[in-house]
DNA sequence: GCTCATCCATACTGGTCGGTATGTAATTAG
DNA sequence: CTAATTACATACCGACCAGTATGGATGAGC
């Protein structure tokens, strides 16, 4: 009779988001291995069965974790039908639904970039990875906003992908150190702003 | 016959000094006083006789280098006839100057934020702080150029002011990640483009 | 039913870190 | 000149941490 299953790809999970909240709270090179298996009631040999190293479990938390979780919030902006509305909308959200926990630990993304993309080249190149995706997704919708006639014509799609993007992980990690509602409201109103200013003006087109 | 001379307050500069550059380079928690202390000669002994914990080193870094490192670059932009120019001004000089090893390890005020503020009740406080100062800095000049004709009145100048230091620090922040003078210079050519759409219409007053 | 690889638990190690205890030379105060 | 305080230097400590060695339990394949 077996008490306990045998699941390791649940237990793989089990650790995977588990290191995910610890890295969110700590950040990465202060997360403690204990911590996260104490947390969950997994014993080291299990993490080490199914992770050669600490930076091949963070490398896994970028690519099943952190890379869906930022995509998850661009990628219905730029399927919508009008990008700028649904970027505005995006913004909007982003202010609205922040809870307490993700308005002080910020963004997991923007977190381990600071900290670990000048130290570490795996981080680096994965994080990276992620934002060259993230940026050519808001340009090409750019681009295609353009055609459709929502977006004026004489900016530059490159441009404002790094720029948007820039925007919003600054106005997060701006909103870290103010603990407060306000700075980041005010910041993506400023967003919203420029966003407003990229639609064609009524006489162009 | 005294061979080395006793200087109290050297000995604490360059403590600082080391402790920025340390700090800078690998962040604060991942900061190794051994490292800072041997990279300068100096011992612990001298360490702990200035500076009661490693946090409060931490915290003088903060009040005496990151404070004047981030205002000496924002204060002029703001005592200049007209702001926008000396903004945009600001934003050409961030692209062209950094060095490989600013862009490498960004903005030490954004690296401290991100990392600390939300572990670290005094180095939130501090950072915050600093911050505040910074924005309200940028409020007041934009209020004062609204005045004087240089930017438009139908924006809210506290908007303003939380958004542009958003996009420095973000775009800093994701030039990190992607190593790449492109990424910097694409965002900042975004953040010229708002700052331009803040000047009055011709039309207009 | 046997074998063997997978999966996980326990106990331990070397190394690093922040911090301290103690001593001593330089400087100041009286 | 002396006493006391300041300004360091050296040696050491306990805590913690990533990683490993080892062994046992489970399940798959034959």
């Amino acid at each position: 009779m077996s008490v306990t299953k045998r699941q390791p790809d649940v237990t793989r999970q089990i650790l995977l988001d588990a290191a995910f909240a610890e890295i969110h709270r700590n950040g990465f090179r202060a997360a403690s291995l204990d911590a996260i298996l104490s947390n969950v009631g997994v014993t080291k040999g299990a993490l080490y069965h199914h992770f050669a190293s600490k930076n091949e479990l963070g490398y896994a938390v970028v690519e099943e974790i952190v890379r869906p979780f930022v995509e998850e919030n661009w990628k219905p902006a730029t399927e919508a039908p009008n990008m700028i509305d649904a970027a505005i909308e995006l913004c909007r959200q982003l202010t609205r639904q922040r809870t307490d926990m993700a308005l002080t630990n910020g963004c997991p993304f923007n977190n381990l970039i600071n900290e670990m993309s000048s130290v570490d080249e795996g981080f680096r190149q994965r994080l990276n990875q992620i934002l060259q995706d993230w940026r050519q997704g808001i340009s090409e919708a750019t681009a295609r906003a353009q055609a459709r006639g929502h977006v004026r014509k004489d900016v530059d799609p490159a441009a404002v992908s790094a720029f948007v993007i820039s925007c919003i992980e600054g106005c997060v990690g701006m909103g870290k150190a103010s603990q407060s509602r306000e700075f980041l409201e005010a910041g993506f109103r400023g967003l919203i702003d420029y966003l407003e200013h990229l639609r064609p003006e009524p006489h162009e087109s």
